[in-house]
DNA sequence: TTTCTTAATAGGAATTTTCCCCTTTTTTGA
DNA sequence: TCAAAAAAGGGGAAAATTCCTATTAAGAAA
């Protein structure tokens, strides 16, 4: 019997994979957690560790990527699999950067959660053919996944420029000449690689600095 | 007893919820199903109908807010509780106009989705405190919150002003003149009371036309 | 304290975007 | 079938964006 504890905010679905596991002979859900921090101090003072945490990608507080990177550095034991809504490739190479053992879908089938357990149990870890795909590619392009480190200012104008305003709106909304501004806009195009300002937004928007 | 439908593409949960709307007294679980779509078929083969539908916004194939509508058309006695990840305001307008009965997060607590359930059988309805807000708001504003209805070329367009391109190269791709091109952006900045190509970018990101 | 990096600031100019007003052709629907 | 709507195209100009190359001020590190 493993033991599985659950990480996600989403009461609803915490509770309906919860039943699910139990309801595999192999396995037992040990408690459920509705993020990352909750998850950490749990371990903390409890004695004897899960085998697998199921971890959702997008939680407050301590979100999924945070929360691995914790856990295996911590507990490398533990063997972590991802739970998302989607499969983004950045968030799929993040969590398996992190240390994920496997990845899946929300909208997984409930035969192919219990197989992916199993296997993770058997091997230590189990990527799908689509995981997998993206592992390859990543590890080939040399992908070296650094994501550009903004600083406070930077940060604080690329969000501006996701919204409407001039470049010279934004200046005297940051007590900055707008020649300023525009040092921030080269540097930034530079550093990630965009051609116009559409191209700061889409950056911004894929990189959670900005939220639609 | 009460009988509810579970509509979601996402298995772990309905599964997850399906356990617990069994677990109270007052309600049983008929089906579920993975879609708006299926449901209308099942419902059309079915004798009896649920009091109550529990109705995931964001599905394939036929989306809650489609489905909604359809399903308060064919069927008025069936009460629809929408289920979402998210309560952003045009979404929940949507349901709600479709003829959601309630809205619930998918980060409810238990007793939460119990007490709703109850209501909305007792009162017909049940929108809690934000929605209500989003509710009156909206009815306040006359919003007639009637999207812009974009032509296939103007979409076509839009979906490329959401890239790094120029003017000049979508023209290219698209195979008109840059002045045909400016109309369309133009018309486009009417439409959607766009101040710059970050208007339209953030318009088609919100709206779904346009996914990061 | 001196050096080295980063932040802030410019000038000047090329490109692109945006605006306003207008014509022709094609498609469509009543 | 005929008018209306949609689609395509255009001239010209103002405004904003983008690019290039410097200079100065401030802060951190040695």
């Amino acid at each position: 019997m493993y033991s599985v504890v659950i990480v996600d905010n989403h009461v609803l679905l915490s509770q309906g994979i919860a039943g699910l596991v139990n309801s595999f002979d192999e396995f037992q859900v040990n408690y459920t957690c509705s993020n990352g921090r909750e998850l950490l101090s749990k371990l903390e003072s409890s004695l004897d560790l899960p085998e697998i945490v199921l971890m959702d990608v997008n939680m407050p507080i301590l979100n999924g990527i945070e929360a691995t990177k914790a856990l295996t550095k911590l507990y490398p034991s533990i063997r972590v699999i991802a739970l998302s809504i989607e499969a983004k490739e950045d968030t799929v190479i993040a969590m398996l950067k992190a240390g994920a053992k496997g990845y899946l879908l929300k909208d997984v089938k409930i035969s192919t959660l219990h197989s992916t357990l199993l296997e993770v149990i058997k091997h230590g870890f189990y990527y799908d053919q689509y995981v997998a795909n993206i592992l390859t590619k990543s590890l080939k392009d040399d992908n070296q996944y650094t994501p550009a480190i903004l600083k406070k200012r930077e940060l604080e104008f690329i969000k501006y420029a996701c919204s409407e305003l001039t470049y010279k709106e934004i200046a005297d909304k940051m007590y900055l000449s707008p020649k300023t501004i525009d040092g921030y806009r080269s540097n930034l195009f530079q550093k990630l690689h965009a051609k116009n300002r559409v191209g700061l937004v889409l950056y911004a928007i894929k990189n959670k600095i900005f939220t639609p």
